[in-house]
DNA sequence: CATATCTCAGGACAACTGATATCC
DNA sequence: CGGATATCAGTTGTCCTGAGATAT
């Protein structure tokens, strides 16, 4: 047992750590400051085409919808956000010219939504600037495929969990 | 090369992005989803001891601050938000009775932030609850140690960052 | 009728910008 | 004085909740 914290403390403790005062570094730290450095990322990349990140995921997932549109609800689900919510935030894209909304004829219920052309290039623009900066990390093909590998572990872990927020005592 | 490309399709190809429209799944739409999914555990947990994540985040760094307590300056460069917002943030939070302001007798412009008792336990809790999360995803030695080795990658990936928000043609 | 999808009205509130006071 | 630190005033904007309209 020696062995082994003496192995994960070696390990545990990165630079970025120092300054703060904790008593052991684990996953949710670690988890904790990637969220925190990745949304700035997001903040700077889509600010720079001049959109704000939480329009740029309404926007991405609309785009990725294929053919038959995106729907609100679907999208205020993805993202965990309410439906009304969600019919604000497209009034404001649709009042930018940046969104259609079309009835969906064979469920008059449901609207699609679509991007205008110019805002699809907008989107596309920030893709390609993520995807630059993914490029700009160098990564080798075996980090890559280790980088991949963990990620998935970490999102099927976090979509197992549903059923989480323990309450306190 | 056709042998390397088929490898990563292989493991490319995470089943959650079975309905999106993508091209490719690289890191940024598994950073993205990463995000997203840990964004949505840090809501539930924090709701769960009756905090905002925002506020958590907050009171989490003056927790960690050490003796001398914390600055808003400093607290609000690491969160990437304004002083005047912080400011506006520290009201709030004095104003529930969680932190307190004093002055730094040692150099007048400067404020040490303090938690109060009271909220001292609340983000004990919280930082308890993601702990048992942590555990909860019951992560094997090995599988820890890769974990955490990917995820300091990243970090020093994204900490090196600090020029990026490439622009638009 | 029960359910699903979307919208509307009204409100809450967090965060920003820019200017200001104080201190090193 | 030039820089840092914190705050204030005024505003903007995003999102939520709860109720309602229309369609299945």
């Amino acid at each position: 047992v020696a062995n082994r914290r003496a192995r994960e403390d070696a390990v545990s403790r990165p630079e970025w750590a120092a300054e703060m005062h904790l008593e052991s570094v684990g996953l949710v730290a670690r988890l904790l400051r990637l969220h925190l450095l990745f949304g700035r990322v997001l903040d700077e990349v889509t600010a720079a085409v001049g959109i704000g990140d939480a329009d740029y995921l309404v926007l991405g997932l609309i785009e990725r919808s294929g053919d038959q549109g995106g729907s609100p609800t679907r999208i205020a689900e993805i993202l965990g956000r309410s439906t009304g919510g969600m019919t604000l935030t497209l009034d404001r894209l649709e009042g930018m010219g940046w969104v259609t909304r079309e009835p969906d004829p064979r469920d008059r219920r449901r609207i699609a939504l679509r991007l205008t052309p110019a805002r699809a290039d907008a989107t596309t623009r920030v893709r390609n600037a993520l995807y630059a900066w993914e490029a700009d990390l160098r990564l080798g093909d075996r980090e890559k495929e280790r980088l991949f590998a963990m990620a998935d572990t970490l999102l099927e872990l976090l979509a197992d969990d549903r059923s989480s927020a323990p309450a306190p005592p």
